[in-house]
DNA sequence: TAGATTGTTAATCGATTAACAATC
DNA sequence: TAGATTGTTAATCGATTAACAATC
């Protein structure tokens, strides 16, 4: 039961991109866009913009192209920004804390209600104007609030245990910045990961790959 | 001039993936490993994990599989990760030190050996025991260290400027953190994006589309 | 209407998977 | 040696690009 099938994760992901790209169409006032301008501004090809668009209905018109701010909106519907999901935050590290405040979850739809850590200096505490709750709550805390979705930011010894209770009383969306593949352990789950330490390992190949040095050349 | 010659993108991300695998499976004292049983681990089919390997070299033996550690530390090498880099960070609020704090940079071959706001009120104070410099002795401070890399934490508003004055100064690698597309801008720059609003947006469709909500289907 | 640009089908390109001979 | 598993070629699958008829 999807609401759009057979969607590609290539597609999926360039999405977010056309919803910035066509918000910041908007702060400059423009008004409609063709294929071939978008492709021109995001660096995908016309073709593969007008694909992609068309895997979810016929947004433009022949002759004129696209109206910008239909097409930002009907975007946002199709990425679901307009459903709300309650999120709690798992770690309330110096990385828990930082996607805490810095994130807009309201402008995404997540509506962020609870924070929890295991470290009793922790609990207690404000982030974003939410207290910061032992750890030992977490099934209380999820069953009396229905929560949808859980941001992992702990490190990844200590993710697995968590995953387990969380699937358990049946929370199965997870937004995953520990280095830790939580969708390796089940087969019923939706796992989003931030990886920034791989992030960073493929800036380092692309720096060095470019910088060619000779005498590293496959060592052994 | 590169080390390994059309590797395509697929490949390289897949690279950290298979590096903390194996890191792992040093840690619990595995030593040897078939591409078969990687496989049933990291949910890559046999035959990929194979062809991924070969683009670099040969690390396996017929009838044995791949020694874990020494593929472990082949892939360091094919990843850069002996290199050392020198790295600044532009933005001291939440996201930039929580950055700065929680990476384990040192590992990755960076070296984090500035950081720079705006912000006077946050000039001088210590991140990860590095002082923040004031964003206008910039351009001073990359000419005296010999800067390999700058990440962004701004606002996307801020990023164009500051983007300019690097490229000016030939700073060209870039672990992008802001949401604006530092790669559009210029053709000759190295720029590994973390773009978490994105992320959070892929999350919500998938949540969103997993349940199916029938009357938001094609409003309009 | 004529010009422009979409929606969509067909062609190409690239990445993944399968198969198997080489070989440890 | 026999068994296992790689390295590598061939087959398949899927995604991107090109082309063009439909239509605003």
């Amino acid at each position: 039961m999807h609401k759009y099938k057979n969607i590609s994760s290539p597609v999926i992901r360039r999405l977010p991109r056309y919803y910035r790209f066509l918000g910041e169409l908007m702060d400059i006032g423009v008004t409609r866009i063709s294929s071939r301008e978008l492709s021109d501004r995001m660096g995908f090809t016309a073709s593969q913009i007008r694909q992609d668009l068309n895997n979810f209905g016929g947004f433009g018109q022949q002759g004129y192209g696209y109206s910008v701010e239909s097409l930002y909106t009907e975007i946002g519907h199709i990425l679901g920004l307009d459903h709300q999901y309650k999120a709690i935050m798992i770690g309330a590290g110096n990385l828990g804390k930082a996607v805490a405040v810095h994130m807009s979850f309201e402008k995404r739809g997540f509506n962020l209600i609870g924070i929890f850590d295991n470290d009793k200096r922790k609990v207690g505490t404000l982030v974003r104007n939410i207290p910061v709750t032992d750890l030992s709550e977490l099934e209380s805390f999820c069953r009396d609030n229905s929560v949808d979705v859980a941001i992992f930011c702990v490190p990844k010894t200590a993710t697995p245990e968590i995953a387990d209770r969380l699937h358990t009383i049946g929370i199965k969306n997870y937004w995953n910045f520990s280095h830790y593949d939580i969708s390796m352990r089940y087969d019923d789950v939706i796992v989003e990961n931030v990886h920034m330490n791989d992030s960073l390992m493929i800036l380092c190949y692309r720096i060095s790959d470019e910088n060619d040095f000779p005498q590293e050349k496959m060592a052994e």
